[in-house]
DNA sequence: CGACACCTTGAAGAGGTTCAAGAAATGTGG
DNA sequence: CCACATTTCTTGAACCTCTTCAAGGTGTCG
């Protein structure tokens, strides 16, 4: 079977070599609504041009930073699907993010000037990176800019709200079917359908998210395949029954 | 019994009916270095005295905020002690966390110009109102405020990951010694004692935040005592051997 | 094509929840 | 200041969900 890519945007063919094809025109990329603020002038959106520095391939299985590296950029995500990761001094992990096309990484750095947690990718990937002093520099000078970048941090805060509500008060069969839902909304808004996606990671991956051990998260895939609420092939996977998967969410453990 | 204040600054005598003495000076406040940057130039510093517009009182159960409402301000808390929570569609509620002098609340609200969670202040609070907009022009004025409020926003990033992992990973008495060790930590940052503390919330808010139910967290309290780890009389909390609670947050599930 | 990683499924067990009852503290009003 | 209502906390027993351990199947990549 053929890979399916998360993102689809054309694959330019830059050189590495040509420091010049390795700019990005923020202005031109078709994520820019998703990364970048709107209702820029056009000197502004050139300025902002200049916030990517460079682009950055990493493959499969590596890591994009690691804990304790230095923070320098946050990244943005051209291409590829990445996981983020705490881990304990025992020596426990946690996954606490999946990203995709169009989200920021990096933003755990800015506290300490080093980075806390690992990002690494799940298929190949390119990003953009954006040195931090860059950003401050000219979200001093953009008050758009400025109000964009409080807005990623503000969301990310968000989401994590939501991840705390999951783990602390759902059980298994909720937080799969938030898990998915979320994902294939995420998805729909980059243009891929709305009912079939590819599980870029692993179900011990996936379990480690939702606070479940992998085979939960098997049992748990079976269970709505035999329900008929989705189908399972390996990591191919087709929502049948969306409202369903809804109403288990919403359902407050059964009552 | 008369309560016991989580701060002990000196309360200020300020009629709400002057407009003068509402002003806070934070160039003067015990809790600068909590809250405000440091290294900022004498006239910087009298420019972010100006930061905050007044003060507001929050009475012990009422909100600070709430789920919908409209984001202006953040809030520096000056006394008492605060617990955000979010609540799903379905009613289900999770708090988030528990917030004391000199931390910052509403960081939520940026991303929407509305709060998405409640902050609900557990004893009589007193807050520092912070205007959003007025944050961000000093802040494109004096790069340290900038980078202060980056910081925080990213300190609680890293916060949230460090609730997930405790939440993903962690055994009931492994999430509620490392919520005490926490907890005491921050309150000896603030002068109190290391090994004596009142517990604000109730067992079935400490629940909430771990991921337990009320019972299991009054079960483990009562293990906790009969190991001879901690002193437990109602609220009244005494921490007796700091060493035994750091083994097991640290012991990966007993290994 | 063979090795390895990943996934599925079963059975037994543990940890936490639920339900229930009573005790202790807190607040209220007479 | 004391009696009463209310909230909060503790503890027990039965139950349930998820985990653990184990074995076999499937897919993938060199």
């Amino acid at each position: 079977m053929h890979s399916i890519t998360v993102n689809s945007l054309p694959s330019d063919s830059a050189r590495p070599v040509d420091p010049h094809t390795m700019k990005v025109a923020c202005s031109n990329c078709n994520l820019r609504e998703l990364c970048m603020p709107v209702g820029l002038s056009a000197e502004e959106l050139e300025r902002v041009d200049e916030l990517v520095a460079t682009r950055r391939k990493v493959k499969r299985g590596t890591a994009l930073f690691r804990n304790g590296e230095a923070f320098n950029s946050l990244f943005a995500i051209r291409t590829g699907f990445f996981k983020t990761c705490v881990t304990a001094v025992d020596g426990r992990d946690q996954v606490t993010g999946f990203q995709m096309a169009g989200e920021i990484v990096g933003l755990d750095g800015i506290v300490s000037d080093r980075h806390t947690c690992d990002a690494v990718a799940l298929e190949d990937a390119e990003v953009c990176v954006m040195p931090f002093d860059r950003i401050g520099e000219l979200s001093r000078e953009i008050g758009a800019l400025q109000h964009h970048v409080h807005r990623i941090m503000s969301r990310e805060i968000v989401r994590e709200h939501g991840v705390m509500l999951l783990l602390g008060s759902m059980r298994a069969e909720e937080r799969l079917a938030a898990f998915l839902l979320n994902l294939v909304q995420r998805l729909h808004a980059r243009g891929f359908s709305q009912t079939e996606l590819v599980l870029r990671m692993t179900r011990e991956e996936i379990g480690s998210y939702l606070g479940l051990k992998l085979e939960t998260v098997s049992r748990t895939f079976s269970k709505f395949a035999d329900d008929g609420l989705v189908e399972v092939r390996q990591r191919h996977l087709r929502i049948i029954d969306a409202q369903a998967l809804r109403r288990i969410v919403n359902q407050q453990g059964g009552a």
